[in-house]
RNA sequence: GGCGCGUUGGAGAAGUGGCUUAACUCACCAGCCUUUCACGCUGGCAUUCACGAGUUCGAAUCUCGUACGCGUCACCA
């Protein structure tokens, strides 16, 4: 058959080559160690842990060697599209400080010189290249139905074939004549554009994955579909051809598309476009009964990135924690340079884990208190602020009406600094984890909610409450008061020497430390809090005496 | 089932033939500091690197096999 005629037959309306799109989209003028790497999602209106891992991966990569970092829409199945999902993408992306040098920003629109960047937005670009190898003799029509190739499957399933597809001698499509495509064209038969796969089982190829090394799979041999029957690309077209005309310098994705790349490494060969480097992330795990499996959107809440904004993560936790995830040497450098900003920490490749590591929701906790602890005051009110408009309005109105109230309180707890408490790590637990600081103000939480000390009878914590109350006048200032608390907790039998006290424990009822706890309770509801006086002062004379009433009577 | 990837402590991991009696971080435990709560500090936590065999004077590191886990085999990405 003459591929020139068929080609024609196929694609009349296409009249560039090419060589046009290479001239279209000429090679990038960058240095040579530059990396232009991408970020490339369907705009399915949910963005994983493991795509922002990614994303921050491709980031620092293409921003540490002076190169570009894109965003592609690969928006080819309309099934699964949601709508705005690529303005998600981008808020949720910026929302973490990731920008893209060039790309998609918004529905239809864009950025950047090799525009679009939307995979619906460039059906000429795919058509050209799909008529290009239908002149080489590399691809063909198919107008197998989906009913043809269940029925294909069944059958191979039946043989015990080992591999299942649409392949040589089942590949019935390839031996249409030209005069048998041409009558099913024009009774308007929709027809899929397939490769035809030079591959064999018998040969191997070599891929040099930049974190895994050398990896070795047998030749693909599958005449898999270029073009849907509506003309888009699939995955695998798209990405030859994208990825090529884009220049990217660095394929990273993650560990999934793995074992399509026999498909990959063919098509970048038959289109003669020369392989960029590829890099395939392991992806983040969960264990679950026992089993590691990768974290689901459906049944995980926290594989969604929008979790973390909701719950109050500080962002640069979030990405913190992935850092550590990359590189674990990150932890080590973030050590040694407290307060540098951690985009100029050195990413490296060689330092990527192979294997899919578990996602650590209590390290990244731990990460999310440190930067916390580490923030000004200022920075801290304005962290709940900005968190507390868009998730908790309620919380926010309060917030705005007591401003200054708000800010004594903040100031309990936050500042920076080598004492910085590590309370919190997400802002949504402020109004949670001190509640009774805005107790009277906002009940978004009933309180109290008391947790008592499990080696003390509560008759007696109630006689020490009681008395306290008795006697509790307001206090001039921090000493005074524990001065105070001392005196009373002497005179109740109470040890006020705490190197006496462990000395001999049994000669007391308890310490100045488990007189203070219960008068924790009492006032907090909890065992632990920051410093108790600042709690009384903030919340005043009246509102301490009732919670000491109140305790006595509720228990 | 075919193909591919992986397996160092509870978790993330460093380590690529002798410098490792396996770093560092989180978690956990003990203690110290301390006028409460925290913060901080010190110490403990794998006689051993999935298992078996081999190469070697020497192996977590190299080879082979086994087991287990994961991924993938669409007109989805």
């Amino acid at each position: 058959m003459d591929n020139n005629l068929l080609a024609e037959l196929l694609f009349p309306q296409v009249t560039q080559t090419i060589e046009d799109l290479e001239q279209r989209f000429p090679k990038r003028d960058l240095d040579e160690n530059a990396k232009v790497t991408r970020f490339a999602p369907s705009p399915t209106g949910f963005m994983h842990i493991g795509g922002l891992y990614a994303t921050l991966i491709s980031w620092f990569l293409a921003k540490q060697s002076g190169g570009v970092f894109m965003l592609r829409i690969e928006d080819t199945d309309k099934k699964r599209e949601v709508e705005n999902g690529i303005e998600q993408i981008i808020s949720v992306l910026g929302r973490f400080g990731i920008t893209f040098d060039e790309g998609a920003t918004g529905v239809g629109t864009a950025n950047g010189a090799y525009a679009p960047y939307q995979q619906s937005l460039r059906a000429d670009i795919y058509a050209i290249c799909g008529k290009e190898l239908v002149k080489k003799g590399y691809a063909y029509p198919c107008f197998c139905s989906e009913d043809d190739l269940a029925a294909l499957r069944s059958k191979q399933e039946q043989n015990k074939e080992d591999d299942l597809g649409y392949y040589g001698e089942y590949a019935t499509c390839r031996k249409l004549t030209y005069e048998e495509i041409k009558a099913k064209l024009e009774q308007g038969e929709k027809f899929t554009l397939r490769l035809k796969s030079p591959g064999s089982k018998e040969n191997s190829i070599k891929l040099k994955d930049s974190v895994r090394g050398i990896i070795e799979f047998p030749e693909n041999i599958m005449d898999i579909v270029l073009l849907k029957s509506d003309g888009i690309p699939t995955y695998h077209f798209a990405h030859a051809v994208d990825d090529h005309f884009m220049r990217t310098t660095d394929v990273i994705r993650g560990e999934e598309w793995l074992p399509s790349y026999p498909i990959h490494h063919q098509l970048f060969q038959v289109l003669e476009f020369p392989l960029p480097r590829f890099l395939h992330i392991s992806p983040i795990m969960k264990l679950d009964n026992g089993n590691r499996r990768k974290l689901s959107k459906r049944k995980d809440a926290e594989a969604a990135v929008s979790f973390y904004l909701e719950e109050g993560y500080p962002v640069d936790g979030v990405l913190e924690y992935l850092l550590t995830v990359a590189n674990s040497d990150y932890e080590e450098w973030r050590m040694a340079h407290a307060a540098e900003d951690y985009h100029n920490f050195k990413l490296s490749v060689k330092k990527m884990s192979v294997s899919g590591a578990l996602f650590d929701l209590v390290k990244l906790n731990d990460i999310c208190k440190n930067v916390i602890a580490a923030l000004s005051q200022e920075d801290v009110i304005a962290g709940i602020k900005a968190w507390a408009a868009e998730y908790n309005p309620e919380f926010a109105e309060y917030l705005e009406a007591n401003d200054e109230y708000f800010r004594k309180t903040v100031a309990i707890w936050s500042g920076g600094g080598k004492k910085a408490r590590k309370d919190i790590f997400k802002w949504s637990q402020v109004a949670a984890e001190y509640d009774y600081l805005y107790q009277e103000q906002y009940n978004s939480k009933p309180f109290p909610c008391y947790q008592l000390p499990e080696n003390f009878d509560i008759a007696e914590i109630k006689r020490v409450v009681n008395e306290y109350e008795l006697r509790y006048s307001e206090p001039a200032d921090s000493s005074a008061w524990f001065a105070g608390v001392k005196e009373l907790a002497a005179e109740m039998g109470y040890c006020t020497d705490m190197k006496a006290y462990k000395a001999d424990p049994t000669a007391y009822p308890g310490s100045v430390a488990d007189f203070c706890t219960f008068l924790r309770i009492a006032i907090t509801g909890r065992i632990n809090s920051p410093d108790l006086f600042s709690i009384i002062q903030a919340i005043g004379e009246q509102n301490t005496r009732s919670r000491l009433k109140n305790f006595i009577v509720s228990h």
